[in-house]
DNA sequence: AGCACGCCGACT
DNA sequence: GTCGGCGTGCTC
């Protein structure tokens, strides 16, 4: 690839089986690519940072996407070379060392400019993305980082030879299998299927692999549904038990023959062990996973492996995974692709979403979205652009429906014995106690009460540091920030007026927990939410309520996610429309994904009979009953028939403009005046400046102003000369 | 992240 | 008229 050290060209050879990118787009002509001896060479670099890209010289050629380190100011911080270019009118500082020979994949460069220019965030900030922190540092050797006691359960180090091309360190542990400890589950056949395949002996590092996915035919219909999709992006619209998994693991097969990497997003690793040994199965040693519990050196070394691997590998991770730096990277599968987690709230403000497609459509591969309540907005652009694939048939035979049951809560009649749990709720809970079967309520608020006031002067407990309402916790006896932290003790008196007559209002998870014990005092009673203690993960509670040491588990939302549960006789939600009355557009959206996957958690064939209990103020909500008679399709109508009328994403293009000042007053102006400026522009349709919901912290106090408008290039010319104090988060997933 | 720059109030 | 507080923005 050189000669005397001097690569001929600016592109690394391993990125030239690959399609190139945007044409010629980046890359000088030829002839200044020369190699020169003497003279210095100029290039521009993405540093890490709020910073964009600057020229630095250097006296040797380099790879576009080499990895340095560069003088920043009074700091040396690692970026990413760009391109090459002619020297400038300006001094320049000199690279000031070399990370890696081999450069990051194209793709991943094209995607540094995708998120600058799409979200408007700062390059450095998307450099920061996809370099491991520390690339910088040395790491000792791979045996003493990965043989320590303390490292994650899905690694392990291979010690002394293996007879493998793969990274020692990537192996994957094969010992403590859960599948062996772990009851059937919707991953059931895919569990089967790979150990066919094992039995078989075909793993995928032999050539002459022979091992297929067993699919059924709504499987196979799907699969070939999915492969005539018009556009890169593909929208797998698979309920709950219908096997997208089986779909994924095809997939991803067919990338491998073709000797092509997959990245697998999931919105949290710890929830996803089944789907991790699933592909474990099937691709052994390739399955690469990245989880946040990884140290910096872990990742570091991971970082290095990709970067450096010369076979296909099967990366799976949240949202930093779709940034891993793979040079054949051949499909992107995004499970739950309606999950919050897939953006993020701070700079860079990204929609991993949006990024993957963007990343397939460079790559010219397939980017597969799954998901049993995709969010509208995805399900519009897929059916608009002929990609949406429904999949609505369950692969598991005598699972069933279950019987769903509204109750009102405005008739008091329907709790006469108890005034958070209806009279039928308490009696199933009874029956399932008679017969061991397990019973699950939800409900999304934490703490024992969220409000706390005098009944004297009025006076609300609020933090010192947020202003916001502080939650009690009777059992600790504490009064508790549920954004900051914030803890002091429950005050005996009013801190205003000094009178004994603090009442608290509302209920939360750890009231229902002591009902339920009070109710039921024989049952075994947990609580599950954020306020268990630190290493009781939802893992190790979900272990306990499957061995059946716990009769009635109570939880917010995060419980909703990937519980199989053989015993599970009911489900409870307390009350489901406390999300609908937010004042946000996609505050409908998530009641029904949070409904639908709440019954998603019974009728899984493991009992005859499975019972919900909806508890809510408004039961002729028509999005209770969309997610009822689990209609996704009649649901998208209706909620996009919404957001239509409001001029609300997909329809418009929305942006959130936010500033934190000092003082109110100050903030108020500048909004204000932003706010004038924008609505000169008729092209736009822009909000009254509001205060934000968490209006003031620390920092001061917060605005807000949402644009809209029918273009997004008209959006973001708009967004791009405002005043540097504004937050901007384009396409937000939520005005709130 | 660190540092220069500059704007405003307090003081020689 | 000068010193120094800190808020703002740049770093090739």
């Amino acid at each position: 690839m050189a000669i005397l050290g001097v690569p001929l060209r600016d592109r690394h050879p391993s990125m030239l089986y690959q399609s190139s990118i945007q044409g010629s787009a980046g890359g000088p002509p030829s002839s200044a690519t020369r190699p020169c001896y003497n003279g210095s060479m100029y290039y521009e670099v993405v540093p890490e940072g709020k910073v964009e890209r600057l020229t630095y010289q250097y006296d040797d050629s380099l790879f576009e996407g080499q990895i340095v380190m560069v003088p920043l100011g009074k700091r040396i911080v690692p970026g990413v070379v760009i391109k090459k270019v002619a020297q400038p009118d300006f001094a320049t500082k000199k690279i000031s060392k070399i990370l890696y020979s081999t450069p990051l994949p194209q793709h991943l460069l094209a995607t540094i400019r995708f998120i600058h220019e799409y979200y408007l965030a700062p390059s450095g900030t998307a450099v920061s993305l996809i370099l491991p922190n520390g690339v910088e540092k040395k790491r000792r050797k791979t045996e003493q980082m990965f043989g320590g006691a303390k490292h994650p359960p899905e690694f392990t180090l291979a010690t002394g030879p293996v007879a493998s091309s793969s990274p020692k360190f990537l192996q994957a542990k094969n010992s403590g299998d859960p599948l062996r400890t772990h009851h059937p589950s919707q991953l059931e056949e895919c569990l089967t299927a790979s150990k066919q395949l094992l039995a078989d002996n075909t793993p995928p590092t032999h050539t002459n692999q022979t091992g297929t996915i067993p699919l059924n035919p709504h499987q196979k219909n799907a699969l070939e549904g999915l492969q005539k999709a018009a556009s890169a992006t593909k929208l797998l619209l698979g309920v709950t038990g219908s096997g997208k998994t089986n779909i994924y693991l095809k997939m991803a097969l067919n990338a491998f023959k073709r000797q092509l990497s997959t990245i697998l997003l999931v919105p949290e690793i710890a929830l996803t062990s089944q789907l991790v040994q699933v592909f474990q199965n099937i691709f052994k040693d390739k399955v690469v996973v990245i989880h946040s519990k990884q140290t910096e050196a872990e990742r570091h070394l991971i970082f290095n492996a990709l970067l450096e691997a010369k076979e296909p590998l099967v990366v799976i991770g949240a949202r930093s995974a779709l940034f891993a730096p793979l040079h054949n990277l051949g499909l992107i599968i995004i499970d739950e692709e309606h999950e919050m987690s897939y953006y993020q709230e701070n700079a860079p403000r990204y929609s991993a979403i949006r990024v993957a497609s963007f990343m397939a459509g460079t790559l010219k591969c397939d980017c597969v979205l799954g998901s049993a309540t995709p969010t509208v907005a995805d399900y519009y652009v897929a059916k608009k652009k002929e990609s949406l694939v429904l999949l609505d048939k369950k692969a598991k035979a005598g699972a069933i429906r279950p019987n769903v049951k509204i109750i009102d809560f405005r008739n008091r009649d329907n709790f006469i014995k108890n005034r958070y749990f209806s009279d039928q709720l308490l009696k199933a809970i009874s029956n399932n106690l008679e017969k061991g079967q397990q019973t699950l309520i939800f409900h999304n608020r934490r703490g024992s009460a969220p409000l706390t006031i005098c009944e004297h002067c009025g006076h609300e407990l609020v933090c010192p540091n947020c202003f916001l309402p502080l939650t009690l916790h009777a059992d600790t006896y504490e009064m508790l920030c549920h954004t900051c932290d914030f803890r002091e003790k429950v005050p005996s008196t009013c801190p205003e007026c000094g009178n004994a007559e603090l009442i608290h209002k509302g209920f939360g998870t750890k009231l229902l927990e002591t009902e339920l014990k009070h109710l039921f005092p024989k049952a075994r009673v947990m609580r599950f939410d954020a306020d268990n203690k630190k290493g009781e993960g939802l893992e190790a509670v979900y272990e306990k309520v499957r061995c059946g040491e716990v009769d009635i588990l109570v939880g917010t939302q995060g419980l909703a996610k990937g519980l199989d549960l053989p015993k599970l006789a009911t489900v409870g939600v307390v009350q489901a429309d406390a999300g609908l009355s937010l004042p946000d557009f996609a505050a409908e959206e998530r009641v029904f994904q949070l409904l639908t996957q709440v019954i998603g958690r019974v009728g899984r064939g493991h009992l005859e009979t499975a019972e919900v209990f909806i508890q809510t103020f408004q039961p002729e909500h028509p999005v209770l009953s969309f997610a009822i008679n689990e209609d996704y399709a009649k649901f998208a109508d209706y909620t996009l028939k919404t957001r239509r009328r409001g001029g609300f994403p997909p329809y418009k293009y929305a942006s959130k403009l936010s500033m934190t000042l000092k003082t109110e007053a100050l903030v108020l102006k500048k909004v204000r005046e932003a706010a004038n400026k924008l609505a000169s522009d008729k092209r736009l349709m822009v909000s009254p400046p509001m205060p934000a919901f968490h209006e003031r912290n620390t920092n001061g106090y917060t605005w807000e102003i949402v644009v809209r408008a029918l273009s997004r290039k008209v959006l973001i010319e708009a967004c791009n000369g405002l005043d540097k104090n504004f937050r901007i988060s384009l396409d937000p997933p939520s005005l709130l």
